[in-house]
DNA sequence: CTCTTAAGCTATGGACATTAGCTAAAAAGG
DNA sequence: CCTTTTTAGCTAATGTCCATAGCTTAAGAG
């Protein structure tokens, strides 16, 4: 019985490859077992139960995520963030499609680690929208507001939701523009609750 | 051995309706089956497996989504019905969680039935955004634009992505009208794809 | 009242997650 | 080196769930 030499970290890390290729509901604990050369009980020695290694899956997506968002937005500012920033959000998440849903996982309000993770990533995009001069529940909104514009259009894009013919790059430079168009006239649109009825 | 006198349909909407309480990736035939008053395997009488029982709630889920949004939009035009839509839109996704989940998932090429159910879906989006004049390519940016912000939102609120403390009703109006302000400025928003590079 | 159809059942098997308990490889300590 | 402790990985076993096979009998057709 020669030793494999697993470790946490490269279980979690191999199972985040493995989910990426088959979709992060697809990941099984037999699958990943083979792949790691291992028999599926052993891995539970590294592991606490499959919720367990999604969970860690989802810790280290959102530490990702905020590291290609930090390293888009640093050194810019205004539009020129947004955008960069934008382009880093869909690159990464269509190159690991179940690391980023694992990155939408709302731990239960008690996991500290994993609102840590979370909060770190979200606020990125808090400190570049800020540079708009939004204050309080305005700057709220505007956050709001782009964070569901992008993972509408990622998640969109990703479950192949979008027709296939015509330039999904192109519709998503233009969104953004759009975005920042609206978010330069923000104060502006204030919502009057009857809108239009 | 009293007939319970199960169908197709009762067994689809009774699983829809299970769905929407415990989540869609929850929904078990183990449970469905006692909910209904039947052994497990007599579910297969009237479905062809789990995965065929998802697809028929998402060709279901599909049909009512396109229902409510087009009662929502009947009678109306521009900004009026976009709104309208949007909140019925809103509305249907958070009262029908799993239904909305499954209306989301994208058929194999050769399923027509779910493909038409799709497309009706939709038209009534492109019919209400082609009321702003736009054309060919223009309008298909601004509908997936438009879906993108939609179901972003919609998804991020599901999962309870957004903080609890600010009013998510008023953040989800300001974003329909940021939407709103940037699509009447549509055609200036021409993607140049250096974003400020 | 008979015959046919099919709804629902029991029995069974296979894929997974998970736990319990064993074995031997590695590491620690002299 | 040799001994002791730790622990990675193993086999065995259980429970849940999806799925198939084959039986039984309720319900509808004539």
């Amino acid at each position: 019985m020669p030793r494999v030499g697993l470790t946490r970290e490269r279980v979690v890390e191999e199972a985040a490859v493995l989910a990426d290729e088959v979709g992060l509901g697809q990941l099984t604990l037999a699958a990943l077992a083979e792949r790691l050369g291992v028999r599926q009980p052993s891995l539970y020695k590294h592991i606490e139960s499959l919720a367990g290694l999604r969970r860690n899956i989802s810790i280290q997506a959102k530490g990702e995520l905020g590291n290609v968002l930090l390293r888009a937005a640093v050194g810019r500012s205004g539009a020129d963030a947004i955008h960069s920033m934008s382009r880093a959000y869909r690159t990464w998440a269509l190159e690991h499609p179940a690391r980023y849903a694992a990155a939408q996982i709302v731990a239960g309000p008690h996991d500290e680690e994993d609102a840590a993770a979370s909060l770190a990533a979200i606020a990125i995009i808090t400190d570049v929208l800020i540079a708009y001069e939004l204050e309080g529940d305005d700057a709220i909104d505007a956050i709001r507001a782009f964070r569901s514009t992008l993972h509408g259009f990622v998640a969109l894009e990703a479950e192949g939701s979008f027709g296939l013919d015509v330039d999904i790059e192109r519709s998503f430079e233009r969104m953004i523009r759009g975005f920042v168009t609206a978010l330069t006239n923000w104060t502006e649109t204030i919502a009057t609750h009857d809108g239009g009825r």
